[in-house]
This record gives C-alpha cells, sequence and structure tokens, in this order.
DNA sequence: GGAAGTGATGTCAGTTTGTGTCATGACTCT
DNA sequence: AGAGTCATGACACAAACTGACATCACTTCC
C-alpha cells in the first residue's frame, strides 16, 4: 500500500540523531538531516513542526498509560499508587536506555530544547494532576504528589542515564530506592 | 559620560513589552521592535541573544537573594527556613505585579517561550538545592524540598497573578495560606 | 591640543529556519 | 481507462540570526 519508501519519518528520525552526535544540535543543519534521510529539508518540516521536534514527536507515547496507571489503581494510600503507577512508567522505558541516553546528551547541549523537555513533562504532571483529581483528591494534594512524584522520578531517571548499561540496576530499582525517603508526604488515604 | 542614548536596553525591552502586548509574540518582528526603539535589530541582538531573552534577561536578579535567604536562615526547621524565604522572595516580586502579569501572557503565548520559563526555574530549583546542601542537607531531602518549595510558590505566584492589583492579596499572603497543607513533608529538622 | 584608542552602534551580505504555493507522479478506486 | 489521492519535490520568500567592516562621539595619553 505505500506508494512511498513510507518511512520517511522513522529515516529523518535516525538521521537526526545521528548528526546531532557526531556534530551536535546547533551544528547541524536541516538540510543535511534531510539529505542523509535521501529527502528534502521541506519534507522534513513537514514531518516536524520544527528542528526541535524531530527530538520529541515519539515522547507523547508513554503519558496515556501513566494516566491510566493512576485512573485503574488499586493502591489504598497515595504512596502505592505513585510507586505502581511510577514504577509501570519505569519498566516502559526500560528497553529504550541507549537511545534515551543519546537523547538525553543532545538535549543537554542547548538551552531551548532544555527548556521544551521542561515543557513536556509539565505537561505531563498537569495531566498527572487531573487524573488524580479525577481520582478524587483535592487540588492542593494532587499537586502536591505530582509535583514530588516528578521529582522523584527525574531524579531517578538522571541516575539511571548516567549509570552503565551492564550495571544491572533497572529504572524501576532507581525509582523505588527513593519512596523511602519521602513517606511521610506520601501517606495520605486515597479518598473513597 | 554616555556617547549614546544609553538607555538603549531599557528602550528595547518597553519596546518589545509594548508591541508584544498588542500584536502578540510571534506576530511582532525584531526589525519592528528595533523600530521602535529607534535602533537596528543588529543593535537588538547585541543586547539580547535572541528575540526571547528579551523577556528574560532582568530576572536572574533575585535569585542570589533567596540563595543568600537559605544560607542565612536562623530558622530550626526546613519549613520555617522555606517560609522565610519563599516569604522574602514574594516581598520582593510584589511591586512587580502588572509587568509580572503582561510578562506571563506573554509567556504563555508560545511553547517555546513556556519552556524557556520552565529552564530558568529550573535553574533557580537547582541553586537553591546547592544552598541547603551547603546547610548540611543530605541530597535527597534537599532535592525533595526544593521542589516542594517550587511547587508551592508558583502555584501561589499564578494564583497571584490571576488576581486584581487591588484585593488586597500579597503574594505573601498566598504563599502562606499553601505551607500548612503541607507542613508534613516540611518537618525536619535542619541539620546541626 | 592633537593623535591614538575605545566601544556602542549602523550597514551589508550571508546562512538557517520555517511557510505558502504549485507541480509531479505513483498509487487507489470505480 | 479515467479521476482522485497524497506524500513529496521545487521554488520563492519572510524572519531569525551572524560575521565583517565602517562610523563617530568620547576618552586618554603624550
Amino acid at each position: 500500500m505505500p506508494r512511498w519508501p513510507e518511512n520517511t519519518r522513522a529515516r529523518l528520525v535516525d538521521a537526526a540523531f545521528g548528526m546531532f552526535v557526531e556534530q551536535g544540535y546547533a551544528g547541524t543543519t536541516v538540510e543535511q538531516i534531510a539529505t542523509r534521510a535521501g529527502a528534502t529539508s521541506r519534507t522534513f518540516f513537514r514531518h516536524f513542526r520544527d528542528k526541535d521536534e524531530v527530538l520529541f514527536a515519539d515522547d507523547d507515547e508513554l503519558l496515556p498509560h501513566l494516566v491510566e496507571s493512576i485512573a485503574g489503581s488499586t493502591a489504598g494510600d497515595s504512596g502505592g499508587m505513585m510507586r505502581a503507577a511510577l514504577g509501570a512508567l519505569a519498566d516502559r522505558m526500560e528497553p529504550g536506555r541507549p537511545r534515551l541516553r543519546q537523547r538525553q546528551r543532545i538535549i543537554e547541549q542547548d538551552v531551548g530544547l532544555t527548556g521544551r523537555e521542561l515543557a513536556k513533562q509539565a505537561r505531563w504532571q498537569h495531566a498527572v494532576v487531573d487524573a488524580l483529581l479525577e481520582r478524587g483528591f483535592d487540588r492542593d494534594d494532587a499537586e502536591i504528589l505530582a509535583a514530588i512524584g516528578f521529582a522523584l522520578f527525574t531524579g531517578a531517571l538522571h541516575e539511571w542515564l548516567e549509570g552503565e548499561d551492564d550495571d544491572g540496576r533497572s529504572l524501576r530499582d532507581h525509582v523505588e530506592r527513593r519512596f523511602p525517603k519521602i513517606a511521610d508526604a506520601l501517606n495520605r488515604p486515597v479518598p473513597s
């Protein structure tokens, strides 16, 4: 059914990651990416709103799962709930470590990219707050819970990305290690 | 001693805010800003790295005060310490409400600007973590405290910005109202 | 008091990002 | 076979930046 190469988008993503790693983000041109992928810069911009978005486009797949984890949780307290939800998220991210590490290094090169990553996290956090509200928490509690959860998760994520591939420590391990430290902020009963 | 108008930078900032309010961020050109300020776009880019930065340039003045609040705090527990530091920060921001509100509305228009604002907040949060480490907290505690503090402060900030100028509720009021909600996460003794 | 800096600004040409518009040509459907 | 679809290419263009050089009021030093 495909009339065209069909994987153009994937080829563009691969080319972009490759060139960003080799030449840095600012040092590579959309034109170069497109050429390497056998396409035109015009085609690049049809697939991705801007040069940035090639790094963020496939990111939002995980969010629905996270929200659903919270909506469908059977834990009795907020701590168990966040633990289960963030653990499941960690499991889904586990196989992507090499690519995520690459991506992380690219993003750190550029203030704009860093900002966009944070904006994405903020969107996620907001979605989690909504899910918690839906679940019956009041707004202040929901916001604090989400803030703590994300602070914890991003801390764990960075530690995990800095580790070696064969260090035997999963992202889930990193996440769960941190939970006891914040136990007293996370021991509220889930509203009935 | 000034050989040139000397306030070029300030004129550029004023022109930029004015045009962003009137025509939106994306809808105004650096050329237009520069012309309105009686300058050239080349001059604009000599004062500000990008079009964005005219909105963020003067922002980091407050950070040193915040860090110093924490370094010099005499409170005995983490809650009192954060309360004093964030309260002092709120006081310093109080007079700037109209401009801050303008700025907020401009930033909300654009994903990139939102991201940059978040990146700035992250830098601040990181500086606060460092200050807490310096003060003797362990890293995990410092990160959680800073995360909670910023979540609380930005929530209060948004509420305050949405209020009327004459509603008699200071930013400090908004901040302090939120403290009791998170008491159990903020009752750790300051390490000796 | 004049010569030699100094430093913010202007001018101009060029690259890169991003968009609007139309053409192309393989593929689908009837 | 003919009509329509649709991802892509080609071209032109605006706007965001950058590098190189010129200017010219003012300072400094002799």
